[in-house]
DNA sequence: ACTTAATGAGTGAGCGTTCACTCATTAAAT
DNA sequence: ATTTAATGAGTGAACGCTCACTCATTAAGT
């Protein structure tokens, strides 16, 4: 593919990230993204064989991209606590270093999640692989790490939603500590046991 | 309006939720409600002025519905871990008793969330209430009660999200008390303190 | 009691619009 | 000169929605 064509399936994925984001996936027409590239129609269609290829490249590797970076935070630190850190807090930054891609990811999710097959890197792995770690080297107590990934992803991902809905005006990365906080609260064994059950 | 009437209008909205919580709001017809509700098109319209207000009638009133039930949950038990047990509990045997209606809301939230004025009730209002009345009763440390009203709902609702993904297979209800153990220690006071700021 | 009129829920073919996608044509690159 | 990229009017299918019409039920008139 020559330069000129690299250039111009760039502009595509940059809009359509954004107006997706903004829009929602399908309020944004493919006139819409080729009118905001500054491109014609068709010209779309000679770098995605569909608007569906073209939604599913822009989530699958910016999903895959952020699995990856939150496996290399992860593996730079050492203990639970550093890790759960590490990555809440790049998470909650990447809010404002590219909050088309972060809404755009929060957004989509529940059409896409559905063709993740369990073999491609995503975040989720990530954040269980983390949390069985932690169990085998005895830093938490042994539990089902399905739940457990489940609501490390809940006490992020949700005021995240709070904040692209305007709930939560101050910025998330002000959050990130006391959100990695509350993951670790929450993982740490029960003082009382209730209801817990394997 | 007639008994007659009443009944169309039950079986519309009956059809319509569980088929917008199987298919989606986008993908799910008009067509395809009135032929499963086993009506012709143009009924939905003596009924309704248009999609939009059949999805949004939907939601709100099972959205608030849902809200009532929290508060008077929640009104009936004294002391916060009371009340988030009972609110959670609830929440989750939601799942097993109306899951269209519970997949439905999880899903078209995002969809319909921001014509939800202040002045309505709301799940989001009343979790809000109880942690908000929670510190001033000195029963946990005053904070931001946005945040902490996000963790709240993101530790019941991802597991939800599990759930209808398939990647939770157990029962809701039999994490019903691991996530309201989770809420009570993701809101107790730090020990750390790491991160926590006004 | 019987007939006639009024009501309004239900119908479904058809209209208008939107939108993803195509392809003949033009422009640019090599 | 040939290949590759871009164009944008055109196409057809899908879908929301309309509206003139049907018909069972109910009320009014005689």
């Amino acid at each position: 593919m020559a330069r000129r064509a690299e250039e111009t399936r760039e502009r595509i994925d940059r809009t359509a990230l954004r107006l997706f984001a903004e829009k929602g996936v399908d309020q944004a027409t493919i006139n819409d993204i080729a009118t905001g590239a500054g491109i014609a129609e068709g010209t779309i269609y000679r770098h995605y064989k569909n608007k569906e290829e073209l939604i599913w490249r822009l989530f699958s590797s910016n999903y895959a991209a952020l699995a990856d970076r939150l496996d290399r935070l992860q593996e730079a630190e050492a203990g639970l606590r550093a890790k759960l850190e590490a990555m809440v807090s790049m998470f909650c930054s990447l809010y404002e270093s590219d909050p088309a891609m972060f809404s755009f990811l929060l957004l989509v999710q529940h059409g896409q999640l559905p063709r993740v097959t369990p073999d491609m890197p995503s975040p989720v792995k990530v954040v269980r692989k983390v949390l069985s770690r932690a169990m085998e080297r005895g830093e938490i107590a042994p539990r089902d790490p399905e739940p457990a990934t489940a609501i490390v992803f809940g006490i992020v991902l949700q005021p995240a939603v709070f904040k692209v809905y305007g709930r939560i005006e101050r910025p998330l990365t002000e959050l990130s500590g006391l959100l990695a906080e509350a993951c670790w609260m929450a993982l740490k064994p029960t003082s009382t046991g209730a209801g817990v059950r394997s």
